[in-house]
DNA sequence: TCTGGGGTCCTAGGACCC
DNA sequence: TCTGGGGTCCTAGGACCC
């Protein structure tokens, strides 16, 4: 039987978020900034109505937001984690077969559904989702993913489809591919948007009915399944299980320029043992650490530099890759530099149960994981960061710790951030 | 003054081997 | 002047996503 998908896609995820516990927000400009109150990553409708794009810099909005009062919230991760759970929680009673694919969004198997048809059954999920969570989500109903994000955005603006939007058999496709702009196809990205135009194609119809070679010589094979997809052959299957990560990466901006080589030294203590953290939670080891510092990327004497250090035995114990990177750090570290990033990546991730011993190997690993699994327990209950290495260093001083002065509680994960009611 | 973070996939080209 | 051919593996870079 051929398949149909549904896409539920929550409604300016953060923002929504922040109103559920803060309901005054309803109706007004609101926008959720980026690490170190940045640029803005989540925008109301109200503040997209102003002209707020997505990831503009805060300082080129302030003028558009003094005047019109627009609220501006720091990301809080803690909250919009906990709440993509309940969402997709909720989800899993509209189908047996679901894939979350991203915080905010989740693609569900429709094949097997009986009864409604599917418009209705949209809806009851939007309303269940939105009546048990507080968060608007809109639904878009069709033959492959492709589609189905395509409906889900036309479900989002069109007022008369009010949220939800089937066209898994819908005599207006094709009129919808046509209301569809080239660059806001999935799958189409800056770069290929201004090749497709500068070829005449400037929507998803005159896309989906292009010329297969003329795709395929600039898009390669990703192209040619993007026109399949459009016209209605499934070419990407729901992912019910995640699969394996590849490999992980902890960068972040510092507050303020760097220099000296201690700092530095702590800011990529603190990015390797949050990485650590990570593969032990994920059961990973990993056998390639890189280290990259780099200055601000916007000045003009921009400067970058990496280290790639092959681990003798691949491994999760945050002493032992703070001890390379250490190592690394000192090799790419250039006097009188203003850093203002530095970042770590693990590659050649491999099961913690099947790593490969080394016969020279000097650490005693059963000793390792033990204290790795008092300091993970200690953090779990006491709080992240309760327990950390010194090579972190102390909070006061951290001139590159990320700053979140705007953010609102941890309503639903912490208990003394729990809502009141007077 | 101020500009996010974490991922994946594909392709081309070079190194290396037989 | 002429200078094999095919396969595999790895890496860097480009493109995309949220």
């Amino acid at each position: 039987m051929a398949p149909v998908f549904a896409l539920v896609d929550c409604n300016n995820f953060y923002v929504s978020c922040e109103r559920v516990f803060n309901p005054q927000l309803v109706g007004k400009p609101v926008i959720v900034l980026s690490n170190n109150d940045g640029c803005a990553v989540a925008r109301s409708n109200e503040a997209k109505a102003l002209g707020i794009k997505m990831g503009v810099p805060l300082y080129q909005i302030k003028e558009i937001i003094k005047k019109n009062n627009v609220q501006v919230y720091s990301s809080n991760y803690a909250l919009y984690g906990d709440m993509s759970q309940r969402v997709m929680q909720t989800l899993t009673q509209f189908s047996s077969e679901m894939e979350i694919y991203s915080i905010d969004e989740a693609f569900l198997d429709l094949s097997d559904s009986k009864g409604l048809g599917f418009t209705e059954y949209g809806r009851n999920l939007k309303n269940r989702v939105e009546k048990w969570t507080g968060i608007p989500v809109s639904v878009g109903i069709a033959k492959t993913k492709t589609l189905a994000k395509l409906a889900g955005r036309l479900a989002k603006k069109s007022k008369k489809a009010n949220g939800v939007l089937d066209l898994s058999s819908s005599k207006y496709l094709d009129r919808a591919l046509e209301s569809v702009e080239i660059g806001d196809v999935w799958g189409v990205g800056r770069r290929y948007a201004g090749f497709l135009r500068s070829k005449g194609i400037k929507n998803a119809l005159q896309f989906r009915d292009a010329d297969d070679n003329l795709i395929r010589t600039k898009m390669g094979i990703v192209g040619l399944r993007l026109l399949n997809e459009l016209r209605g052959i499934s070419c990407y299957p729901l992912e019910l299980s995640p699969p394996r990560k590849k490999s992980i990466t902890v960068s972040r901006t510092f507050k303020k320029e760097i220099e000296s080589p201690a700092e530095l030294l702590e800011a990529v203590a603190a990015y390797v043992s949050s990485g650590a953290e990570k593969l032990r939670r994920e059961k990973l080891g990993s056998g390639v650490l890189i280290v990259y510092v780099m200055t601000n990327r916007f000045k003009d004497d921009y400067y970058y530099n990496s280290v790639t250090i092959k681990l003798p035995v691949q491994t999760n114990n945050t002493a032992e890759l703070i001890g390379y990177a250490q190592e690394g750090l000192k090799k790419i570290y250039k006097k009188g530099v203003q850093y203002k990033k530095a970042g770590i990546l693990l590659n050649d991730l491999g099961s913690e149960a099947m790593v490969q011993a080394n016969f020279f190997d000097t650490v005693d690993r059963a000793r390792a994981k033990k204290l790795m699994q008092a300091v993970d327990t200690i953090n779990f209950t006491m709080g992240s960061g309760a327990i950390q290495y010194g090579a972190v260093g102390l909070a006061r001083n951290q001139n590159w710790k990320t700053a979140f002065n705007l953010r609102s509680k941890a309503y639903t994960t912490q208990w003394d951030h729990l809502v009141e009611v007077l």
